[in-house]
DNA sequence: CGAATAATCTATCGATCGGTATTATATTAT
DNA sequence: ATAATATAATACCGATCGATAGATTATTCG
């Protein structure tokens, strides 16, 4: 956004040496795309040094080498638009409203003209969870965070009676996350972004059924 | 299997020259789990030929470059193990049986000892799909297939009133499909193979779930 | 027995890989 | 100005990439 030459966010005081120019986060913005198309050994570093614009020493001085690029890349993408579904979900006081903008928000961002298609880490870094133990782990644990938070959430409208007990909460929140899963996968497959959105209705029923406002007890 | 040098399957009479030593498909099958691994970019040369037991001009007289070494090892593993949880599924009479046996050899092929963790398609040919195009098309033929036969398993059990017409047949395919998926991501991402089959019972609840058998009517 | 044929491997190709030593440039402090 | 300092780009490193030319080996045919 800020494309003025803004080095450090605090208003410190300037440093003796050349100023800076490279703007880590938006580097680091064109990195995860490149990621997120490639792979993390399809990205090259020329691929990467184009992308961001600076060169390989100075992609080098701000990440130490393409492993810890990659890996932080994978903060920033989870940080970033991969935090956008869950952010939908959570901001939406209405639990139905909730899980609908979530498969909604997930199924734009899976084919958003702007960016690579399907997820950087569903698509792309898992390849490397083989691989690289520490991009293993560090899926495993955005999955388990974010699974975390989405159970808390059912819990707390089971309590409140807008959520029936049966599925239990950790289930449905299971069941949440791997539809997100498989959307992005079917999008990386091909399906168009119009075949996304179509079933953004039929995943959010699957998350919600037993509800107690189905219709086999309508009343509250 | 066979470990006897048998080229051809047909007892066809033996060519003039030096007699193949190289086993096609079994050359396929290690390549394949090279690919299932590394993925595409990450499969070297080195691997591969390591892995195969052959040199890289015998590698490259079966198969044409590695390229169409990657397509052909992913048509191999679609008619191998990746056929396998949908074959359980329609061998199963039984609706309840072939929805539990598609998620249980699912779970155990993602976490099988003797082959990598996840699904070659859906862990590692699927990060490909963004800049290789027929790798993309082959996974969606690959998708669009399995789904149609699940379909239509499901229409006949509907027509036969194993099964609620709601969801729809087709909707309740791509779930199946999309938690196949979303289990070989699980895998992938750590999750240990007893986790796995304890979320099959779940799974497959979740599919069959509005079957006229269930809670809310139990008469058949 | 050669001669012909086919399959295989050794050795090597140019290109590209990730990574870095060195130099150039832009700023502040003196 | 000049020195000191910090950042950035040029140019290049050995290693490895995918791919292949050419030599080698094993078989059948004549």
């Amino acid at each position: 956004m800020n494309t003025t030459t803004a080095p450090q966010p605090s208003p410190q005081k300037r440093s003796r040496g050349r100023p800076r120019v490279l703007e880590r986060q938006t580097a680091l913005d064109q990195a995860v795309d490149v990621f997120w198309d490639h792979g993390y050994e399809g990205a090259s570093l020329e691929l990467l040094t184009e992308a961001t614009g600076v060169s390989r020493p100075t992609l080098y001085s701000a990440f130490n080498d393409k492993r810890s690029l990659f890996l932080t890349a994978i903060d920033a993408y989870e940080d970033g638009i991969g935090a956008e579904a869950l952010a939908a979900f959570e901001a939406n006081p209405n639990i139905r409203s909730a899980v609908h903008a979530f498969f909604d928000v997930s199924a734009r961002n899976n084919t958003h003209p702007d960016h690579p298609v399907g997820c950087l880490i569903a698509c792309s870094a898992i390849t490397s969870a083989q691989t690289m133990p520490d991009v293993r782990a560090k899926i495993e644990n955005s999955f388990r965070r974010a699974e975390a938070r989405v159970c808390a959430r059912f819990e707390r409208e089971v309590e409140n009676g807008e959520l029936s007990s049966k599925p239990p909460a950790n289930e449905r929140a299971k069941l949440l996350l791997d539809l997100m899963s498989a959307q992005a996968v079917r999008a990386r497959a091909g399906e168009s972004r119009d075949d996304l959105l179509h079933g953004v209705n039929t995943r959010a029923a699957m998350v919600l059924a037993h509800m107690p406002s189905d219709a086999k007890d309508k009343a509250r």
